[in-house]
RNA sequence: CGGGGCGUGGCGCAGCCUGGUAGCGCGACGGUUUUGGGUACCGUAGGCCGGAGGUUCGAAUCCUCUCGCCCCGACCA
């Protein structure tokens, strides 16, 4: 956490109850309007009993942690601890897209149903398309995908091939009236998607954009603490000729998947890559499609049987992602055209990309959990650690929480103390429960010897420190995963 | 949309079949107790039983309609 973590070290130790309230400034890698937070002062309504509505395990602990209220089917409130998480998806996704040049925007969740009538999809789409009228009696639609309006967009503004390439994204509320929503966030009616177009003069154009997009959304996964494994797809009502699925392997996922078990070996990690080579890029799509990985949609029992018999999987997976190229399905219609360099005007060649940002929520506890609650990887955390104050009302085990409270808010660690008057078994269940990956348990016995104990939720492994080791052990844990920040330094 | 199930204090449930004026556990609040893995005890507050209509002296309970939610299937990021 460059910046805020060397600059200055101020300990409160003198006043430790004033000392964490300060504000420092911005300081990268924490909620944009966090503060320090106590558990006392926060809104966390957790829920020792498993609600009778959630059958699939990501749904009820996010119940029961406090993080969603469900309103309507499909359709949820996303309390604090819910939304820190979702921001902090968004924020890495925002990101990974910044690094591969990619440029944001937003557009309307409401849209005029006009624009639909033009591609032809207004009546495609049938009944899974939300539609309103407003009190003119103008047909709107909340967008379930935004190829329309992004075309619109660009047609209007941009002429020459020498604006290409382009590539716009967002990140904004869908809603896709389902049938039958379920599994909480990972098949709600409204969810959250980051949605991305790419416009190029030529298909070979294009296809780089879509390699690019493989490559980002390879390491956007990464950093959430995820695998989620490339699989060739079926294009469904976006169309198209080329289009992959990522997949995360989860026993509760609603796709059947084949694939060789050579392809979970395979690791994008912190790879340097110029993602203007397109060679460069061209070389991670063919490693990361080189080993059989396709949904039931375009499983081929014959190609898939050529693979050694101890190789074959087939397993259940959660759709994170999906890109496509479609080249000029909708600039074509639409009028999505450039001058281009012999001075004619030609369609451009057109992609689209999405993750699902709020289900990404779901999967990311349906890969990551056991028995006590969520176990969140370090790269998602709502809070980087957890403090568990033993002996509440105890001036030493009190003063010695606000110290390591303020120390670990300096270096740009976000904590969230538990400073409730309950019980140590009550504070270890709720921190269990909301998964924060590590936790400083702060006792009488243990100060008397100047040790506190830092826990890994992952493995419920303790080892007793020095408070100011704590702190310093958990700013090197969380070292790596601000650095993959970007852009770097800001 | 087909099939199944459920709506009773914040949460989890009982009561419904065989109508008689609503109960348990958890939670909340106050107190005592306790303090290294959801402590124990005492007390308090909180529900026109999803809604509408009907049958009846009387409806959470029986009947009709309606709204909502969950599960299986077909459909989807």
């Amino acid at each position: 956490m460059q910046g805020g973590a060397q600059a200055h070290r101020c300990r409160p130790r003198g006043d430790p109850l004033t000392g964490p309230g300060k504000s420092r400034g911005p300081v990268r890698g924490r909620f944009p309007w966090g503060r320090p937070m106590r558990l006392s002062r926060y809104f966390l309504p957790v829920l020792k009993e498993n609600p009778s509505e959630a059958q699939i395990v990501s749904h009820r602990l996010m119940l029961r942690a406090g993080m969603i209220k469900q309103q309507a089917a499909g359709i949820y409130s996303w309390l604090p601890l819910g939304l820190k998480v979702l921001k902090r998806i968004e924020q890495i996704v925002h990101e990974e897209q910044a690094r591969a040049g990619h440029i944001p925007l937003l557009m309307p969740t409401l849209q005029p149903a006009d624009l639909w009538r033009e591609s032809g999809r207004y009546d495609d789409y049938g009944e899974e398309m939300l539609r309103v009228t407003d009190r003119h009696k103008r047909e709107m639609l909340y967008g379930p995908t935004n190829e329309e309006m992004i075309t619109d967009i660009f047609r209007g503004n941009v002429n020459s091939y020498k604006d290409l390439p382009l590539t716009l994204y967002q990140i904004q509320w869908k809603f896709r009236d389902e049938i039958r929503p379920r599994f909480g966030v990972m098949r709600g009616r409204e969810f959250l998607m980051k949605d991305g177009y790419n416009f190029d003069l030529t298909k070979e154009d294009a296809l780089h954009a879509y390699n690019r997009h493989l490559v980002s959304y390879l390491r956007t996964y990464e950093r959430m603490g995820l695998q989620a494994i490339p699989m060739r797809a079926d294009s469904g009502p976006i169309g198209g000729e080329d289009t992959h699925e990522f997949l995360v392997l989860a026993d509760t996922g609603e796709s059947e998947v084949f694939y060789d078990s050579e392809i979970t070996d395979l690791r994008f990690g912190d790879r340097a890559i110029d993602y203007d080579d397109p060679a460069a890029c061209r070389a991670v799509l063919e490693e990361f499609t080189s080993r059989y990985a396709r949904t039931d949609e375009t499983h081929d029992e014959a190609v898939f049987n050529q693979i050694p018999e101890e190789r074959r999987r087939s397993a259940r997976g959660i759709e994170v992602g999906q890109i496509f190229y479609f080249g000029t399905k909708y600039s074509e219609p639409m009028g999505a055209t450039v001058v281009g360099p012999d001075g004619a005007r030609v369609p451009v060649h057109m992609g689209s990309h999405g993750i699902g940002v709020s289900r990404l929520l779901g999967a990311i506890i349906e890969a990551s959990h056991d028995e006590r609650g969520i176990i969140w990887p370090e790269g998602v955390t709502p809070f980087h650690v957890g403090l568990v104050n033993l002996k509440q009302g105890d001036a030493s085990t009190d003063s010695a929480c606000a110290a390591i409270e303020a120390e670990l808010q300096a270096r740009g660690i976000e904590v969230l103390y538990h400073d409730r008057d309950e019980r140590a078994g009550a504070k270890f269940a709720t921190m269990d429960l909301i998964g924060l990956p590590w936790r400083i348990t702060v006792g009488p016995r243990g100060l008397a010897n100047n040790v506190v104990e830092l826990t890994s939720r992952r493995t419920g492994e303790s080892v007793e420190m020095s408070p100011q080791d704590a702190v310093a052990r958990v700013a090197e844990v969380y070292a790596p995963v601000f650095a993959q920040s970007w852009p770097a330094g800001r």
